[in-house]
DNA sequence: TGTATTTAGGACAAAATACTCTTATATATT
DNA sequence: AATATATAAGAGTATTTTGTCCTAAATACA
């Protein structure tokens, strides 16, 4: 049970690493961050890229380059990054993998699939980036416990 | 956001057609059932065959042969399909693709994640073929409103 | 017995996803 | 200006998932 991809979970990590170790007016290098996540740097770098063609993160090429929140981490909700990272449909997808959902005769599924659904856009539409930033600084971050 | 992958879609919507479609001592047609849910027969016949591996259907080869449950569908459970389809570790998954979640230390999508999870996993924990079986009757099996 | 039908099973191909590598561009420092 | 550092961008590769095809085995029926 895959919800979000490789490159959404390598996404909301980084972002979760740069809320944890931000410096006003400093840019976290795009490197470091593979390094302490383990996560390729190339890969990595896209996605990131991906985040600040969307105007959330703003980039600074060069020597003490990297990447900064360009909206503040308290602005910043779960939903807007995986629908940046996964596409603008993430929550509009049926449990089936048919499109359409919530309209006339649903299929068998579909008030099993409503309720979660429902649930998970909640969480991920009052969650804000700063917040997991905060409990990532309790815990590791992205690492198992 | 794709929970279910199109295997165990397909599985699915095949024993949705099943319960909605049974007689008793009659085999369904794979071959019938690919081209009313618009699915590859052989990609079809090969997710049965996993099911039937599993126990849960039986099947019959040659002339008015086919598959049929194996166990009652009202003892089938959505878990149950999911598990051998999908794997066993289906519940198990960690938000962001990390295993052995719910241990100490979680990172900072636990909780958000351990309630999504726990909904998901109930709902499917009780829910039976024969009901989604039941509601396939009602609308067009598999298809969308 | 022979032929048609239907699932079983494995090899193969296409598509999607995940990852790597190379080159270009911007910036800082000497 | 020259060099080092860092992101941007796109091409290329690998792996996984999805889908196709061919042959074998079982069964029914003429
Ligand atoms: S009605 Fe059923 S098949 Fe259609 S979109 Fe909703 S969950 Fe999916
Ligand atoms: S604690 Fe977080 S990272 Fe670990 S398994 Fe749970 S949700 Fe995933």
């Amino acid at each position: 049970m895959r919800v979000i991809s490789k490159s959404g979970e390598y996404g909301l990590r980084a972002l979760m690493y740069m809320v944890a170790h931000r410096e006003e007016g400093v840019f976290v290098s795009i490197r470091d961050m593979a390094e302490h996540l383990d996560i390729s740097f190339h890969f990595l770098t896209k996605i990131l890229q991906s985040l600040t063609q969307a105007g959330l993160l703003k980039s600074y090429r060069g020597p003490n380059g990297g990447v900064a929140f360009n909206i503040s981490p308290e602005k910043v909700l779960l939903s807007d990054v995986v629908r940046i990272l996964e596409g603008d449909d993430f929550f509009d997808k049926c449990l089936l993998g048919l499109p359409g959902c919530g309209k006339l005769a649903p299929c068998p599924m579909h008030n099993i699939w409503k309720e979660i659904k429902g649930a998970l856009k909640h969480e991920f539409e009052t969650t804000s980036m700063a917040e997991l930033g905060q409990a990532a600084l309790l815990n590791r971050i992205g690492l198992v416990s």
